[in-house]
DNA sequence: ATGTGACTTAAAGTCCGTA
DNA sequence: GTACGGACTTTAAGTCACA
């Protein structure tokens, strides 16, 4: 498991989260990079805790997953 | 009524509750952003739909309220 | 299908001041 | 107590070539 400061607790979650939830649905990150009009690379760095996402992307990432905002947050 | 385009969606939404909850628990925008290490002129600009703000400061702001993330996020 | 480094540009975030 | 502006530094966004 990956280490990670009580200040990125949030983020770590999320990315975590992501990454569960688009291999349930069978998304490659290229797939859902494409769905939600963010580079593959990005998706990523993001999953693996190397990217502090803004709120509008964390949008997109829900719209293209097609969940709820809470299914990224909740452990 | 301000308008806001759809991508700009879920950032109002969070930023009207930031100001609803921070109100009625008496707070001001300085002591919130004291509390969560953010600028006070930030969290203004935040709270009028000028800023998209990042995760990590996401969590800041929840953890100055004391509140839960689904509290800002849901309508 | 995913990870990494290096990169440019856009925006995050601060601090000063004024009203 | 909040809104707004300018000037500023730091970091996120977004892409690419390649492992």
């Amino acid at each position: 498991m990956k280490k990670y400061n009580e200040e990125d607790a949030l983020l770590f979650i999320v990315a975590a989260n992501l990454k569960k939830i688009r291999s349930h649905k069978g998304l490659t990150q290229e797939e859902l990079g494409f769905r939600s009009g963010i580079s593959k690379n990005y998706i990523s760095d993001f999953e693996r805790g190397r990217r502090n996402i803004t709120i509008k992307v964390f949008q997109r990432l829900i719209e293209g997953l097609e969940v709820e905002p809470q299914d990224l947050l909740t452990l």
